[in-house]
DNA sequence: AAAGAAATCAGTAATGATTATCATTTTTCA
DNA sequence: TGAAAAATGATAATCATTACTGATTTCTTT
Protein backbone atom coordinates (compact mmCIF):
# COMPACT_ATOMS: atom_id res chain seq x y z
CA UNK A 1 0.00 0.00 0.00
CA UNK A 2 1.01 3.58 -0.62
CA UNK A 3 2.24 5.20 2.10
CA UNK A 4 1.21 8.96 2.64
CA UNK A 5 4.06 11.71 2.63
CA UNK A 6 4.11 14.80 4.34
CA UNK A 7 2.45 18.14 1.81
CA UNK A 8 2.47 21.34 2.88
CA UNK A 9 0.02 21.82 0.39
CA UNK A 10 -2.24 19.16 2.09
CA UNK A 11 -1.52 20.98 5.62
CA UNK A 12 -2.69 24.31 4.52
CA UNK A 13 -6.13 22.86 2.66
CA UNK A 14 -7.30 21.44 5.67
CA UNK A 15 -6.58 24.52 7.30
CA UNK A 16 -8.44 26.66 4.77
CA UNK A 17 -11.38 24.53 5.68
CA UNK A 18 -10.60 24.81 9.20
CA UNK A 19 -10.58 28.11 8.90
CA UNK A 20 -14.31 28.77 8.38
CA UNK A 21 -17.40 27.60 8.89
CA UNK A 22 -19.17 28.58 5.68
CA UNK A 23 -18.25 25.00 4.86
CA UNK A 24 -16.88 25.50 1.71
CA UNK A 25 -16.34 23.49 -1.58
CA UNK A 26 -13.20 22.92 -3.57
CA UNK A 27 -13.08 25.62 -5.79
CA UNK A 28 -13.39 28.22 -2.41
CA UNK A 29 -10.50 26.31 -1.14
CA UNK A 30 -8.31 27.00 -3.68
CA UNK A 31 -8.53 30.15 -4.25
CA UNK A 32 -7.79 30.31 -0.21
CA UNK A 33 -4.82 28.32 -0.34
CA UNK A 34 -3.59 30.34 -3.56
CA UNK A 35 -2.66 32.82 -1.11
CA UNK A 36 -0.13 31.16 0.20
CA UNK A 37 0.86 28.98 -2.45
CA UNK A 38 -0.01 30.87 -5.84
CA UNK A 39 0.91 27.77 -8.08
CA UNK A 40 -1.61 25.20 -6.38
CA UNK A 41 -3.43 23.17 -8.77
CA UNK A 42 -7.58 22.80 -8.53
CA UNK A 43 -6.28 18.88 -8.88
CA UNK A 44 -4.29 19.25 -5.90
CA UNK A 45 -7.37 20.27 -3.69
CA UNK A 46 -9.43 17.64 -5.02
CA UNK A 47 -6.95 14.82 -4.75
CA UNK A 48 -6.25 16.08 -1.06
CA UNK A 49 -9.97 16.35 -0.21
CA UNK A 50 -10.06 12.88 -0.98
CA UNK A 51 -7.14 12.07 0.94
CA UNK A 52 -8.39 14.11 4.59
CA UNK A 53 -12.00 12.85 4.14
CA UNK A 54 -10.39 9.04 3.60
CA UNK A 55 -8.18 9.93 6.90
CA UNK A 56 -11.22 11.19 8.77
CA UNK A 57 -10.42 14.39 9.13
CA UNK A 58 -12.62 16.13 7.09
CA UNK A 59 -16.27 15.06 6.26
CA UNK A 60 -18.24 15.50 3.33
CA UNK A 61 -22.02 17.56 3.20
CA UNK A 62 -23.00 16.38 0.26
CA UNK A 63 -23.37 18.62 -2.96
CA UNK A 64 -25.48 21.46 -2.88
CA UNK A 65 -25.88 23.80 -5.77
CA UNK A 66 -24.17 21.14 -7.99
CA UNK A 67 -21.10 21.72 -5.45
CA UNK A 68 -19.88 19.06 -2.56
CA UNK A 69 -19.54 20.95 0.77
CA UNK A 70 -16.71 19.90 3.10
CA UNK A 71 -16.69 20.43 6.81
CA UNK A 72 -13.50 20.24 8.85
CA UNK A 73 -15.89 19.87 12.26
CA UNK A 74 -15.62 16.03 12.60
CA UNK A 75 -17.61 15.82 15.47
CA UNK A 76 -21.14 14.80 15.32
CA UNK A 77 -23.72 17.95 14.48
CA UNK A 78 -26.42 18.67 12.45
CA UNK A 79 -26.62 21.66 9.74
CA UNK A 80 -29.44 23.91 8.49
CA UNK A 81 -29.20 24.26 4.21
CA UNK A 82 -30.88 26.96 2.82
CA UNK A 83 -32.37 26.02 -0.62
CA UNK A 84 -32.32 29.45 -2.02
CA UNK A 85 -28.27 30.47 -1.67
CA UNK A 86 -26.78 27.15 -0.54
CA UNK A 87 -25.71 28.50 2.80
CA UNK A 88 -24.76 26.09 5.34
CA UNK A 89 -25.23 26.85 9.18
CA UNK A 90 -24.33 24.96 12.14
CA UNK A 91 -27.01 23.44 14.26
CA UNK A 92 -25.44 24.19 17.79
CA UNK A 93 -27.80 21.96 19.80
CA UNK A 94 -26.72 18.82 20.03
CA UNK A 95 -29.64 16.40 18.76
CA UNK A 96 -26.98 13.21 19.19
CA UNK A 97 -29.12 11.72 21.75
CA UNK A 98 -31.90 11.19 19.97
CA UNK A 99 -30.15 10.03 16.74
CA UNK A 100 -27.66 7.62 17.95
CA UNK A 101 -29.50 5.10 19.36
CA UNK A 102 -31.64 4.77 15.69
CA UNK A 103 -28.57 3.48 14.16
CA UNK A 104 -28.87 0.12 15.97
CA UNK A 105 -32.98 0.24 14.89
CA UNK A 106 -31.92 0.33 11.46
CA UNK A 107 -29.05 -2.26 11.26
CA UNK A 108 -31.49 -4.31 12.62
CA UNK A 109 -34.32 -4.03 10.51
CA UNK A 110 -31.96 -3.91 7.17
CA UNK A 111 -29.22 -6.28 7.94
CA UNK A 112 -27.03 -3.47 6.96
CA UNK A 113 -23.53 -2.20 8.78
CA UNK A 114 -24.51 1.67 9.55
CA UNK A 115 -21.21 3.46 10.05
CA UNK A 116 -22.43 7.33 10.19
CA UNK A 117 -26.00 9.38 9.97
CA UNK A 118 -26.61 12.43 9.28
CA UNK A 119 -29.66 15.10 10.24
CA UNK A 120 -29.90 18.30 7.84
CA UNK A 121 -32.96 20.90 7.73
CA UNK A 122 -33.85 22.29 4.63
CA UNK A 123 -35.05 25.85 4.45
CA UNK A 124 -34.59 29.28 3.76
CA UNK A 125 -31.84 31.05 5.51
CA UNK A 126 -32.61 34.66 7.46
CA UNK A 127 -30.96 36.56 4.36
CA UNK A 128 -32.80 34.89 1.97
CA UNK A 129 -35.84 35.63 3.58
CA UNK A 130 -35.69 39.12 4.26
CA UNK A 131 -34.57 39.85 0.87
CA UNK A 132 -37.82 38.66 -0.73
CA UNK A 133 -39.17 39.94 2.82
CA UNK A 134 -42.01 36.77 3.07
CA UNK B 1 -47.25 32.62 -15.05
CA UNK B 2 -46.84 29.78 -17.19
CA UNK B 3 -49.43 26.84 -16.67
CA UNK B 4 -49.11 23.25 -16.83
CA UNK B 5 -50.52 21.21 -19.43
CA UNK B 6 -51.56 17.58 -20.01
CA UNK B 7 -48.48 15.34 -21.02
CA UNK B 8 -48.23 11.65 -21.33
CA UNK B 9 -44.27 11.39 -20.96
CA UNK B 10 -44.92 13.07 -17.82
CA UNK B 11 -47.20 10.65 -16.43
CA UNK B 12 -45.18 7.60 -17.45
CA UNK B 13 -42.06 9.76 -15.73
CA UNK B 14 -44.29 9.98 -12.55
CA UNK B 15 -45.65 5.76 -13.05
CA UNK B 16 -41.84 4.96 -13.48
CA UNK B 17 -40.64 6.48 -10.15
CA UNK B 18 -43.65 4.98 -8.44
CA UNK B 19 -43.12 1.62 -9.75
CA UNK B 20 -39.63 1.26 -7.96
CA UNK B 21 -38.18 1.20 -4.61
CA UNK B 22 -34.93 1.65 -6.19
CA UNK B 23 -34.94 5.42 -5.87
CA UNK B 24 -33.66 5.86 -9.40
CA UNK B 25 -31.80 8.41 -10.92
CA UNK B 26 -32.44 10.12 -14.29
CA UNK B 27 -30.45 7.26 -16.44
CA UNK B 28 -32.85 4.64 -14.93
CA UNK B 29 -35.77 6.50 -15.63
CA UNK B 30 -35.21 7.20 -19.09
CA UNK B 31 -34.38 3.50 -19.96
CA UNK B 32 -37.88 2.49 -17.53
CA UNK B 33 -40.17 5.23 -19.46
CA UNK B 34 -38.42 3.78 -23.24
CA UNK B 35 -40.27 1.11 -23.12
CA UNK B 36 -43.54 2.55 -23.61
CA UNK B 37 -42.07 5.61 -25.23
CA UNK B 38 -39.25 4.41 -27.87
CA UNK B 39 -38.74 8.08 -28.66
CA UNK B 40 -38.46 9.56 -25.44
CA UNK B 41 -35.39 11.87 -25.02
CA UNK B 42 -32.92 12.40 -21.58
CA UNK B 43 -33.80 15.95 -21.52
CA UNK B 44 -37.68 15.23 -21.08
CA UNK B 45 -36.33 13.19 -18.38
CA UNK B 46 -34.61 16.00 -17.09
CA UNK B 47 -37.35 19.01 -17.63
CA UNK B 48 -40.06 16.63 -16.12
CA UNK B 49 -38.28 15.62 -13.18
CA UNK B 50 -37.80 19.17 -12.08
CA UNK B 51 -41.51 19.93 -13.19
CA UNK B 52 -42.89 16.88 -10.52
CA UNK B 53 -40.45 17.89 -7.66
CA UNK B 54 -41.87 21.52 -8.03
CA UNK B 55 -45.30 20.22 -7.60
CA UNK B 56 -44.28 18.05 -4.64
CA UNK B 57 -44.78 14.60 -6.49
CA UNK B 58 -41.46 13.73 -6.26
CA UNK B 59 -38.47 14.14 -3.66
CA UNK B 60 -35.34 14.20 -4.72
CA UNK B 61 -32.64 12.18 -2.21
CA UNK B 62 -29.57 13.99 -3.22
CA UNK B 63 -26.64 13.21 -4.98
CA UNK B 64 -25.16 9.52 -4.38
CA UNK B 65 -21.56 8.73 -6.45
CA UNK B 66 -22.56 11.68 -9.00
CA UNK B 67 -26.18 11.24 -10.02
CA UNK B 68 -29.23 12.46 -8.35
CA UNK B 69 -31.58 10.08 -6.71
CA UNK B 70 -35.51 10.47 -6.65
CA UNK B 71 -38.17 8.84 -4.22
CA UNK B 72 -42.42 8.59 -5.66
CA UNK B 73 -42.60 8.52 -1.82
CA UNK B 74 -43.16 11.66 -0.02
CA UNK B 75 -44.39 10.94 3.55
CA UNK B 76 -41.44 11.42 5.91
CA UNK B 77 -39.01 8.64 5.71
CA UNK B 78 -35.81 7.93 6.36
CA UNK B 79 -32.89 6.20 4.31
CA UNK B 80 -30.26 3.91 4.66
CA UNK B 81 -27.63 4.88 1.70
CA UNK B 82 -24.52 2.19 0.80
CA UNK B 83 -21.50 4.33 0.44
CA UNK B 84 -20.19 1.25 -1.50
CA UNK B 85 -22.75 0.38 -3.92
CA UNK B 86 -24.92 3.55 -3.88
CA UNK B 87 -27.80 1.53 -3.05
CA UNK B 88 -30.86 3.33 -1.04
CA UNK B 89 -33.09 0.96 1.15
CA UNK B 90 -36.41 2.60 2.94
CA UNK B 91 -36.49 1.98 6.64
CA UNK B 92 -39.72 1.54 7.09
CA UNK B 93 -39.20 2.55 11.10
CA UNK B 94 -40.74 6.11 11.52
CA UNK B 95 -38.72 8.27 13.43
CA UNK B 96 -40.91 11.52 12.79
CA UNK B 97 -41.78 11.61 16.39
CA UNK B 98 -38.05 12.02 17.37
CA UNK B 99 -37.15 14.77 14.75
CA UNK B 100 -40.72 17.14 14.04
CA UNK B 101 -40.33 18.87 16.76
CA UNK B 102 -36.51 19.41 16.09
CA UNK B 103 -37.60 21.96 13.41
CA UNK B 104 -38.95 24.40 15.69
CA UNK B 105 -35.69 24.40 17.84
CA UNK B 106 -34.00 25.00 14.62
CA UNK B 107 -35.85 27.92 13.51
CA UNK B 108 -35.45 29.65 16.71
CA UNK B 109 -31.75 29.08 17.30
CA UNK B 110 -30.89 30.27 13.68
CA UNK B 111 -33.55 32.68 12.92
CA UNK B 112 -34.55 30.73 9.61
CA UNK B 113 -37.65 28.91 8.08
CA UNK B 114 -36.97 25.07 8.37
CA UNK B 115 -39.52 23.94 5.58
CA UNK B 116 -38.43 20.22 5.67
CA UNK B 117 -35.67 17.84 7.45
CA UNK B 118 -33.80 14.50 6.09
CA UNK B 119 -31.85 11.88 8.20
CA UNK B 120 -30.19 9.73 6.32
CA UNK B 121 -28.34 6.60 7.46
CA UNK B 122 -24.44 5.50 5.76
CA UNK B 123 -22.81 2.45 6.04
CA UNK B 124 -22.30 -0.80 4.10
CA UNK B 125 -25.41 -3.34 2.79
CA UNK B 126 -26.39 -6.37 3.39
CA UNK B 127 -25.35 -7.77 -0.34
CA UNK B 128 -21.55 -5.45 -0.02
CA UNK B 129 -20.91 -6.74 3.17
CA UNK B 130 -21.38 -10.40 1.72
CA UNK B 131 -19.40 -9.33 -0.87
CA UNK B 132 -16.31 -8.70 0.83
CA UNK B 133 -17.11 -11.37 3.77
CA UNK B 134 -16.43 -9.00 6.52
C1' DA C 1 24.88 14.46 2.80
C1' DA C 2 23.59 11.92 -1.72
C1' DA C 3 21.07 8.77 -4.55
C1' DG C 4 17.34 6.02 -5.67
C1' DA C 5 12.42 5.11 -4.82
C1' DA C 6 8.01 6.68 -3.81
C1' DA C 7 4.70 10.25 -3.25
C1' DT C 8 3.03 14.66 -4.62
C1' DC C 9 2.33 18.15 -7.78
C1' DA C 10 1.05 21.59 -11.94
C1' DG C 11 -0.87 21.81 -16.05
C1' DT C 12 -3.96 20.13 -19.03
C1' DA C 13 -7.10 16.94 -21.31
C1' DA C 14 -11.03 13.96 -20.66
C1' DT C 15 -15.30 12.60 -18.48
C1' DG C 16 -20.02 12.64 -17.52
C1' DA C 17 -24.20 14.37 -15.42
C1' DT C 18 -27.03 18.13 -16.12
C1' DT C 19 -28.76 22.31 -18.57
C1' DA C 20 -29.74 25.27 -22.50
C1' DT C 21 -31.24 25.95 -27.19
C1' DC C 22 -34.40 25.75 -30.94
C1' DA C 23 -37.23 24.00 -34.45
C1' DT C 24 -41.14 20.81 -34.32
C1' DT C 25 -45.11 18.61 -32.18
C1' DT C 26 -48.82 18.38 -28.82
C1' DT C 27 -52.22 20.42 -25.81
C1' DT C 28 -55.48 23.86 -24.56
C1' DC C 29 -59.48 26.54 -25.18
C1' DA C 30 -61.99 30.11 -27.49
C1' DT D 1 -61.10 24.07 -36.16
C1' DG D 2 -57.16 27.22 -35.31
C1' DA D 3 -54.26 30.18 -33.00
C1' DA D 4 -51.50 30.59 -28.65
C1' DA D 5 -49.07 28.24 -25.14
C1' DA D 6 -46.68 24.34 -23.46
C1' DA D 7 -43.99 20.22 -24.21
C1' DT D 8 -40.72 17.63 -26.83
C1' DG D 9 -36.46 15.52 -29.53
C1' DA D 10 -32.17 16.27 -30.93
C1' DT D 11 -28.20 18.28 -30.07
C1' DA D 12 -24.84 21.53 -28.30
C1' DA D 13 -23.04 23.71 -24.22
C1' DT D 14 -21.83 23.87 -19.33
C1' DC D 15 -19.24 22.85 -15.48
C1' DA D 16 -17.71 20.17 -11.47
C1' DT D 17 -14.80 16.48 -11.04
C1' DT D 18 -11.38 12.93 -12.56
C1' DA D 19 -7.55 11.13 -15.22
C1' DC D 20 -3.12 11.67 -17.17
C1' DT D 21 1.85 12.90 -17.61
C1' DG D 22 6.15 14.63 -16.93
C1' DA D 23 8.40 17.43 -13.31
C1' DT D 24 9.19 18.24 -8.36
C1' DT D 25 9.32 17.10 -3.54
C1' DT D 26 9.67 13.92 0.25
C1' DC D 27 11.34 9.78 2.27
C1' DT D 28 14.62 6.07 3.02
C1' DT D 29 18.86 3.92 2.94
C1' DT D 30 23.22 4.23 2.62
Amino acid sequence: MNRTNYSAKREAIYSAICSTKTHPDAEWIYNKVKIDFPNISLGTVYRNLVMLRNEGKIISLGVVKGCERFDGNVREHSHFICTECGRIIDVSRNFALHISNLDELVQKELGVKVESHDLAFYGKCDLCREGQEK
